[in-house]
DNA sequence: CGGGACGATGTCAGTTACTGTCATCAACGG
DNA sequence: CCGTTGATGACAGTAACTGACATCGTCCCG
C-alpha cells in the first residue's frame, strides 16, 4: 500500500509525544493526565497506554535510538584503541546526533528536571546505556572492572557535558562540551 | 519521660521497614501491597503513607544517613588534598559504615535489583548524593566542571565497588573493592 | 489536680495511573 | 467475497496515593 490512509490518522506515537511534551511544559507533569494527552492526540487513554508503558515513557521514545548509536559506534571503533579513546571517539560521534536538536533538547530537559519521577526515568535510561556500553567493551576483551568503569565514566562525561550544553544558549556544540568534560575527568583522575 | 510507653508500640518506622523488606523478598515488590506491609507492622495503610511518601521509599530509610556521612567526611578532608584524593579518603571512611551490614546489604540489593522501579529510586538517591558531593567540593574551591566530574567519578567508583562487594561472599571488605575500583578508574582515565 | 493543646494513629471517601477483556472495523490476502 | 489481522474504543476493575476528620493517650500550664 502506497500513500493509502489507514482507518486512523497515521503516526499515533508521534502525536502522543508532541501532545505530551506540550502539556507537560504548559501545566507540569503531575497536573497532566494521560486522558488529556490522548485527547489532544485524537486518541483515547487506553491507546496511550498501549503505546507507552506509563506516563513517563512518552518522553523517552528516542532513548532506544540513542543507545543504538552509542553501542554501534563503540563497537565500530578500532580494536587497537584504548577503552578511554574508544569512548572519546564514540562521544564525538554521538554529539552529531544532537546537532539539529538543541531547542528540542532544551525544552525536554526543562520538563524532565522539573519533576522527580521523570529524573528517575532519565537516570535509569542512562544506567541502561552504561550497562550496554560495558557489555560492548567486554566483547572487545576489556576485563571488569575496567569495562564497567569506562562505561560509567563515559556516561558521567555525557551527563555533565550534556547538562552544561543544554544550560547555555551560546555557539559551542555538544561535542565541545563533551571534550571539555572528558579532559576534565582525565585531569581529575590524574590528581590535578 | 523515660521508659514510658506511648499509646502505641514504639518504632513504627523500623517495623514498617522490616516488614517491607521481608514481604518484598518473599513475594516481590509488585505483588506486595502497602496494606499488607502495614498489617504486618500492626498499622494501617494510611499510616504507612504518613511515614513514607511511596511504596519504594520504605527501602531507603538509610539514604539520608549515608549522604550525611559522605558529605561530612568529604568536608572534613584537608584542604590541601586534591579532589580525587579527598574522594578516595571519603570512600575509605564510608566503607566502614557497611562493615557490619554485609548480609543486610545483600538482601536489600537483591530486592532492589529485581525491580525496575526500585532501581530507579536507587539511582536517584545516588544522583542526589553526587549532587551533594559536588556542592561540597565547590565549597572547597573546586571549580566546575571538575567538581561535578569528581563527584560523579566518586559515585561511579562506589557503585561498581559496591555491586562487586555485594556479589561476592568472600573475605574482602567493601574498602578493598572501592580501592580496586578507584585504581581501575585512574588506570582507565590514563589510557591503559 | 483538671483541662486544653499536641501528636500519632484510625477511618473513609475520592482521584488517577494502569490493566484485562471484549467489541469494532478498515485493510489485506487469497 | 470472506476470513484474518491489527490498531483502536469501551468499560470495568485494582491499587497507589491524598485529603478531611475523628480518636485518644501524653504533656504542659495554671
Amino acid at each position: 500500500m502506497i500513500g493509502g490512509m489507514g482507518r486512523w490518522e497515521p503516526n499515533a506515537r508521534g502525536r502522543l509525544e508532541q501532545a505530551a511534551l506540550a502539556l507537560y511544559s504548559e501545566h507540569g507533569f503531575e497536573q497532566t493526565t494521560a486522558a488529556q494527552i490522548a485527547e489532544r492526540a485524537g486518541l483515547t487513554e487506553r491507546t496511550f497506554f498501549r503505546h507507552y508503558a506509563d506516563k513517563r515513557e512518552v518522553l523517552f521514545g528516542g532513548a532506544h535510538a540513542l543507545e543504538e548509536i552509542f553501542v554501534q559506534t563503540l563497537a565500530g571503533t578500532p580494536d587497537t584503541a584504548t577503552p578511554i579513546d574508544a569512548m572519546a571517539s564514540t562521544l564525538e560521534t554521538v554529539a552529531a546526533f544532537f546537532l539539529e536538536r538543541h531547542e528540542f533538547a532544551r525544552q525536554r530537559q526543562a520538563v524532565i528536571m522539573a519533576n522527580t519521577e521523570l529524573r528517575e526515568r532519565e537516570l535509569i535510561k542512562l544506567a541502561s546505556l552504561a550497562s550496554a556500553l560495558a557489555a560492548t567493551l567486554r566483547r572487545r576483551g576489556v576485563k571488569d572492572p575496567a569495562a564497567s568503569l569506562t562505561a560509567e565514566a563515559g556516561i558521567a562525561v555525557f551527563k555533565v557535558g550534556f547538562e552544561r550544553w543544554v544550560g547555555e544558549s551560546g555557539e559551542r556544540t555538544l561535542a565541545d562540551f563533551l571534550r571539555e568534560a572528558l579532559d576534565g575527568l582525565k585531569a581529575v583522575a590524574a590528581g590535578e
